[in-house]
DNA sequence: TTTT
DNA sequence: TTTT
């Protein structure tokens, strides 16, 4: 269609740890559980409610995948980009049903780790807070040489680094 | 879980004029069918590929739903910021199935329209790229000092309203 | 304009505790300074770069405020939604200069912490990963008279509030 | 830092044609003015107000600057989704400025004209609605292998290409 | 079922 | 300087 946009923002936390297949050709498929939750206080009782939404993240991208792998576990808090896909199977019975998830597939996918937890069993091992940025597949960010050159002064570089991230 | 984030943010087009029911109490409840696609060219064949996904989206805010009765026809090209829900029903077999469906309730939903177009069959009627900003239900004052002309905060009119709410 | 939309999402740690200010008529207005990083390999040298951009966050919400007077400090991690503003002043010097600011006023603005860290000095409080959604000044449920499981009605609170407000 | 997000999403309307630049090896830079703007009705007077933004919009993704040269004027309605940077200069008088614009560099950057609108002056060409993709720079295979017709993973095509990227 |  |  054109003029299109399919886009999901996510901010979870894991219920299990990943699960990872391959195709036959031996590309890697990643499968998370994610829950989202909202609270707030019911306007008549006052008490406390909680939702709990689970979602289904599949994760095609290879680098992504490898991300999921090796330092998602259950209980980490991630940060995921992705888009909306339905699609249509059939069980056992021959009964058809859809499955809705969000997938990591395209140059805009983005999957970052919030914190640094192990999760339920795993040795950790990648630490907290580091960045795992998005699409490892391809380039990244790609340096900023050109912003020395043109643009008038010295470079778009506001570091200001003398705090201890 | 708390510091959680759930948020759809789509760009389609509508596939049928909306549908709108209202609870026993009286309150309305639109639905729509947003299609968004994306097209590529293929890496081997070089043909021109398409893939459309298709989005149940349902507004439970009774101001986006008087917009969505009112302005948005078959055709339509809308805007819309909401949330993933899934929900589980029963069909006439006895067979369990789950919907996937992006809703607007909160206080940060949008339903914009993008064009003016009347669509299908309906007169259209509301102008051609009026804002229909967020939920319109409700507001809550408070100034921007420093900002020289503001929008009134905690408010939630980034509406051309015309329209009596 | 109509039909436009204006929205920043920031993940990112701050820089200093917040600056709490307070307009004559008794509104409070916090300022945040926070930072976003990328991290990136070097195509060419291989060298591991890194690039910090600082953005200055304004809240105009009283709610939010509150949030980020009592919880957020120096070195916290926070979710932040708000929208692009420019402003025009004039130094001592009498020099025009403008300033690009994240603001939260509208009601779609969300701020959350993402972790528990109680910062440079203060002492935390708050507990890791709680919620603190947004736009508190407002409300209003609604529910969601389909969704099966009754519980999930409709709350608009994306708040986790034993919090006063 | 890590774990850091920092997106910028607008759609809004040139101001003016784009202005397309060329850096001394050669690569394009362009320059976009997007307006947003939001429109309410004051709480006491009644009255109709409006607040228009201004954003400076820096392309350096080659692909999206061809696009933004041959087929965005002056009207035109973008969808963009990029990052916030600030930049320090130093104007002719020697002072010190900076300046805040949203940035289209990275993998995950895109670029979308929501009309087909040819603008102020220039004879359109490019058809309305035409989705014009992110990123067009790079690639990566992979594919999908559930997804009946699916694009191919990794790839950055959501575009519509007669165009010869 | 939309749109190009 | 756009748009409505």
């Amino acid at each position: 269609m054109a003029g299109s946009v399919n886009k999901v923002i996510l901010i979870g936390n894991l219920g299990a740890d990943p699960e990872i297949k391959r195709t036959q050709d031996g590309r890697p498929i990643a499968n998370l559980r994610v829950a989202t939750s909202e609270t707030w206080r019911d306007k008549n009782s006052g008490e406390r409610k909680e939702r709990t939404e689970w979602h289904r993240v599949v994760i095609f991208n290879e680098g992504l995948c490898r991300i999921a792998e090796q330092y998602l576990k259950k209980g980490a808090k991630v940060y995921i980009e992705g888009q909306l896909q339905t699609r249509k199977w059939t069980d056992q019975s021959g009964a058809e049903k859809y499955t809705t998830e969000v997938v990591l597939q395209n140059f805009n996918s983005v999957l970052t780790m919030l914190d640094g937890r192990s999760g339920g069993g795993g040795g950790g091992g990648y630490g907290a807070d580091d960045s795992m940025g998005g699409d490892f597949g391809s380039s990244g960010p790609s340096s900023a040489p050109r912003r020395a050159p043109a643009p008038p002064a010295g470079g778009r570089h506001d570091m200001d680094d003398d705090i201890p991230f």
